[in-house]
DNA sequence: TACTATTCCTATCGATTCGGTATGAATTAT
DNA sequence: ATAATTCATACCGAATCGATAGGAATAGTA
């Protein structure tokens, strides 16, 4: 498993519209500022998003974006496969890996399945609601850093 | 997680390397057959293995390798953490990652590193003794393929 | 209508990594 | 001497990563 920049700014971007969800309509601009991305990069990123199905968008002057479902609806699991591609850390797992003579028998194989199941138990429980309210938990905390 | 191609020759080399433990000394040229990898690369992985501490070689006419430790006393995960790096599925666990501006906080951080663990718990455990029984195990029972 | 702020589209690019080749030196058994 | 092996180093083409660049299309507003 692998998690890009891209994937890094994707779950940040839903995570931001999740906790913008039902109120503002949310610029790119905005975004990035607030995640830390280049902007012109985010844009891809959005883009590819709204293809995904996880935006929606409106073009014009006071455009911008917002989540195209509940938060609850999303997990990192869904956001971080679109983008960055399945869990699974090794090619064997997908198809045409010819390396392995008898893949079916190849004891490697299994311990990657077992590997790729315990990510993907992890990753498609955590949904963006939670994450929502996490961030929000967490700011009303104020940290007492010397 | 990244597993590569490296890695992929290097875990078959040790578990190659775990069936002849004790018996013969095995050449380069028999393990990349018997792996199917080209044999120039696999001597680049082989060299790094020998750095590692996971193998011992001999030069000259009969040289070859052998494992440098007994197979049960080495795991999936020391090899592909050697050879392919951490396990953590994103920069921000380690050093350096400025990205996120409160990373203490970071609610995505502690999904990646509840992952981390989760793998970890997974490769850690699995070691090269009982791979290579699973191994012996299947080739006793012979596949009735149609 | 003109202006402005925004999304959307597409091309390019430098750096790095990946998977592998190529060449040959050093070592050792026969 | 010869042959078989490990060891060392340099290179290379393709892909990926993380952007940057330039503008077209759209929509609200004065
Ligand atoms: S089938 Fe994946 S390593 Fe063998
Ligand atoms: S610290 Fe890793 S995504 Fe925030």
């Amino acid at each position: 498993m692998k998690v890009t920049y891209k994937g890094d700014y994707a779950l940040k971007t839903i995570l931001d519209l999740s906790l913008h969800y039902d109120s503002d309509i949310v610029t790119s601009n905005d975004i990035a500022k607030r995640i830390d991305a280049p902007i012109k990069f985010l844009e891809q990123v959005l883009s590819e998003l709204k293809k995904g199905g996880f935006v929606l968008s409106k073009r014009g002057k006071v455009g911008g974006y917002i989540l195209a479902k509940n938060p609850a609806k999303i997990t990192v699991g869904q956001v971080i496969r679109f983008i960055d591609g399945p869990v699974e850390p090794i090619a064997c797992i997908n198809k045409g890996y010819t390396n392995c003579s008898d893949a079916s028998k190849c004891v490697l194989k299994k311990v990657w399945e077992q590997v790729g199941m315990a990510v993907s138990a992890i990753i498609d429980k955590v949904n963006f609601e939670d994450l929502a309210n996490e961030v929000r938990k967490s700011k009303q905390e104020p940290v007492y850093s010397i």
